[in-house]
DNA sequence: CATGTTGTTCAAGTTTTTTTGAACAAAATG
DNA sequence: CATTTTGTTCAAAAAAACTTGAACAACATG
């Protein structure tokens, strides 16, 4: 860790007058206020607290952080921390940096939108339409085995209806990823 | 409870025997096949289980079902089915009738997806977007309170972001819609 | 208006998810 | 190769979400 900083003779909180540590500023007011609205963010898509958090603090930064920074920042756990930055590295919302001559790992949130999206639908989105396959398929076996009469009936006319909508739905989302691809440069 | 059914004295309630009763036949095999794929796909929308459950049981069948039926048929409280039904009824997948001269209140599943995803639209998406838009005013107020620096440049750096972001995820809602709406009826 | 039926509410219980922190692994340093 | 730094894992604790059921409200019926 930075023992040059916080070891030896200079008492521990003593911060260098000249030298203003970037890294450990405690977040500004604005900044807490963009972390909470990721936090909300996250929970409204069904992730964790921790990565709106995470995230949210590193799209406040110019500078990329690393982990015991973020810890530090945010008050959390290694544990935490370490789970919090692999999920946001998986959905592409996080990339890591190695500074030459640098041991820790460092991290930027990405930015462009289309980016954000993408990685959600792909770890989000895309799973449960490939589920939704195979959950299909399961239907039509269960059907088959029945025996005739009205309720086998029933049974293919729902199935008919999802197969439909899984249909609808996969069509929905390479359209989205387009509309939020355009205008990625934000416009003035 | 259905006493009326289960006990033999009180003839009112009785059911005619030449009636068959759909109502509380238990699910078959492939009903519960099409609930539990209901189940996951509320989990995966952030819906309680319970809803998806309810839904998945009224999608499959034909006539309406009562709340002590549903209750019944999958085993779960009135608590449940209760505030289950409401949350259905708010997202628009559930529309209950009134049977001329009945006293309870049945329900049957809404099976066009332009009005399911119409309603999760609007109860799940519509708010948070409203609420995006008080977070980033009062976002801009702190930021004015700011003193000027290099810490409020990059707040508003970071406000131009997240306003662009707004507004374009505003713009998806629609187009959402637009696409699922578009051959509601099934194709073939 | 007493009674039985239907539906709602909410505190308490249960289950699921998330967070923590200590033990462990990996890798650089001297 | 012993030591220090950095990062991961996972069992247990904490927190959040969901479900239950009993008490209550509303309302029709006789």
């Amino acid at each position: 860790m930075n023992m040059a900083i916080y070891s030896g003779i200079m008492s521990p909180y003593s911060i260098p007058s000249s030298n203003v540590d970037h890294s450990s500023n405690q977040p500004a007011e604005w900044e807490l206020a963009v972390i909470d609205l990721f936090i909300n963010a996250a929970q409204s898509a069904g992730l964790p607290k921790s990565l709106g958090q995470i995230y949210g603090l590193l799209f406040c930064r110019d500078d990329a952080l690393a982990m015991d920074e973020i810890i530090q920042l945010l008050s959390i756990s290694k544990g935490s921390a370490s789970q919090g930055l692999r999920s946001l590295r998986q959905l592409g919302a996080v990339n890591s940096q190695y500074a030459r001559g640098d041991r820790k790992e460092r991290f930027v949130a990405e930015i462009r939108l289309r980016k954000l999206v993408a990685g959600f639908l792909k770890e989000q989105a895309e799973p449960h339409m490939e589920k939704g396959i195979t959950r299909l398929e399961h239907l039509r076996e269960l059907l088959s085995e029945e025996e005739d009469g009205d309720s086998k009936a029933r049974g293919k006319r729902r199935e008919t209806i999802l197969s439909s909508w899984h249909r609808q739905m996969g069509r929905i989302l390479p359209w989205v990823k387009m509309i939020v691809g355009k205008s990625d440069k934000l416009p003035k």
